[in-house]
DNA sequence: TGAAATGTTGGGGCG
DNA sequence: ACGCCCCAACATTTC
């Protein structure tokens, strides 16, 4: 154990931050020349939002990643279990660090527990510092004129454009890790991989955690996709998006990182586009920071009376991709199999499931926490209170989309829901996505026992439609 | 980051 | 050739 002051290591204390580069807390410590003590703790109580089991799969092979480049660097993360105040207590005495750096996270429990955590370091002589790893900017940085958070997405994106973030910092060629022996528990140890049943294959197929892959992916995209992205997006068929959201919920590569890269490309109208989906997660950010309440409590008042329906049977079929609806289904299913649903689609699945059916937007953004990998309290909350017409700025209540006409405009050729719907897929492209119009002929042909093979529609499009339309109605002129 | 209903226009079939 | 009707196709409005 180290007894010279000078010589006391730093703890750089990894949440959801897993990167090497633009890491500004380990950047710190790694420029203080004092030996580093990589630490992640897996908080395990049982408590609100604690992470699903889909972000559970992701977060081990993360952290797999994260101790393998560390180690090329010369450091070895430690992992610990248990409530993080304790765990640094522990940490910190085992090793004599002189104090613990972080990444700011935004989340109303994780900001009351640093900042008492913080207090508690400092009130003891030790050094507690944190920094902004995760956004473009501060949420206090960015306000209205008259000074108040802002509200409305469009005015929040034209002021955020005006900034200049800072620049990227590059990953330390090198790191002084910390030569005690402190001991760690092992990945294994943690489960966070399912057994029994394990419904990760698909999610092992679809993606490669780590901060490496997301380079890659980002590489990829620029390549492929950043051009055509404005059209190519809102095609869940092809390969249109980045799909770099789990690497983004985790810290595997950092929004500077992302806008500073796209600063680069030949700017165009797929390239803003692509900017600007980075500046919708500072949006929700932001205002899961100033509105605390977005997880839970819708922030117009009145929705709190909306007579939402019980219906288990309905949340069922909508979270197994049992609707009778192509495309609800198939964005339901690529979800359950993939850990996550293109953008387009989770519109589509979010609309039906709030309007159609009329079930509290809360049963969806349950669902989304625990099978999304890319979950993130900030962007599922205010995302669904957007659909459901009850946050800031939110959707028209009279927006209701079709699921078939969104099915035959943006999955014209099918290739989408005959990939995850494939019972269907025997039909005629001009039935696929209203499988219910078929003849019993094409049916047959098609190898289709309506209700059995695939279900009939559990509601009649037109009769959900205004019942939504009468019910939201209703809610505005109370 | 809709959809459906309603309104308008203009071409073409037809008496 | 004319008026009438039907109905796409497009525009506007309403939910």
């Amino acid at each position: 154990m180290p007894t010279s002051t000078t010589e006391a290591p730093l703890i750089v204390w990894f949440r959801k931050d897993l990167r090497l580069a633009d890491n500004p807390a380990l950047n710190a410590a790694a420029e203080s020349g004092r030996p580093i003590v990589p630490l992640f703790i897996l908080d395990d109580q049982k408590r609100p939002w604690a992470p699903g089991g889909a972000s559970r799969w992701w977060l081990h092979h993360s952290l797999a990643a994260l101790q393998a480049d560390l180690a090329k660097c010369g450091a070895r993360l430690l992992l610990r279990r248990g409530s993080p105040a304790k765990v640094l207590d522990e940490v910190l005495r085992e090793s004599g660090a002189e104090g613990v750096l972080w990444n700011r996270g935004y989340e109303p429990t994780v900001i009351a527990r640093d900042k008492i955590i913080k207090a508690d370091l400092q009130k003891a002589g030790k050094r507690a510092e944190s920094f902004n790893g995760t956004l473009l900017f501060e949420p206090w940085e960015l306000k209205t004129q008259a000074g108040h958070p802002f509200k409305v997405f469009t005015p929040f994106c034209r002021n955020a454009l005006r900034m200049q973030p800072r620049t990227p910092l590059a990953a330390p060629k090198a790191l002084n890790g910390f030569a005690g022996s402190l001991t760690s528990d092992t990945l294994q140890t943690w489960t966070l991989l399912p057994t029994r049943p394990d419904w990760a294959g698909g999610l092992r197929k679809a993606w490669t955690p780590g901060e490496t892959a997301a380079a890659a992916l980002l590489d990829q995209f620029r390549e492929n996709t950043a051009e055509s992205y404005l059209i190519s997006r809102d095609l869940p068929g092809e390969v249109g998006t980045s799909r770099l959201s789990p690497h983004l919920a985790f810290g595997e590569i950092s929004a500077h990182q992302i806008w500073h890269r796209a600063r680069t490309w030949e700017q165009g109208a797929g390239v803003t586009g692509f900017v600007r989906q980075i500046i919708w997660r500072e949006f929700c950010t932001h205002l899961l920071y100033h509105f605390p309440q977005l997880p839970e409590e819708p922030l117009r008042r009145e929705f709190s009376a909306f007579p939402w329906r019980r219906d288990p049977g309905s949340i069922t079929a909508w979270q197994q991709g049992r609707t009778g609806y192509p495309i609800v289904d198939a964005g339901m299913r690529e979800l359950w199999h993939t850990g996550w649903m293109h953008n387009r689609v989770r519109m589509v699945v979010a609309s039906f499931l709030v309007k159609h059916l009329l079930l509290p937007w809360r049963v969806g953004e349950d669902w989304f926490w625990d099978t999304l990998v890319d979950a993130d309290l900030a962007n599922n909350a205010a995302n669904w209170q957007w659909v459901a017409g009850c946050g800031t700025d939110a959707a028209p209540y009279f927006r209701v989309f079709n699921p078939v006409l969104q099915g035959e405009k943006f999955d014209k050729n099918g290739a989408y829901v005959r990939r995850w719907v494939p019972e269907i897929a025997g039909l005629p492209d001009s039935l696929l996505h209203k499988p219910w119009e078929a003849s019993e002929a094409q049916l047959q042909a098609a190898g289709i026992v309506a209700g059995q093979t695939y279900p009939v529609p559990i509601v009649d499009h037109k009769t959900a439609r205004s019942r939504a339309l009468l019910a939201f109605a209703e809610l505005r002129n109370v």
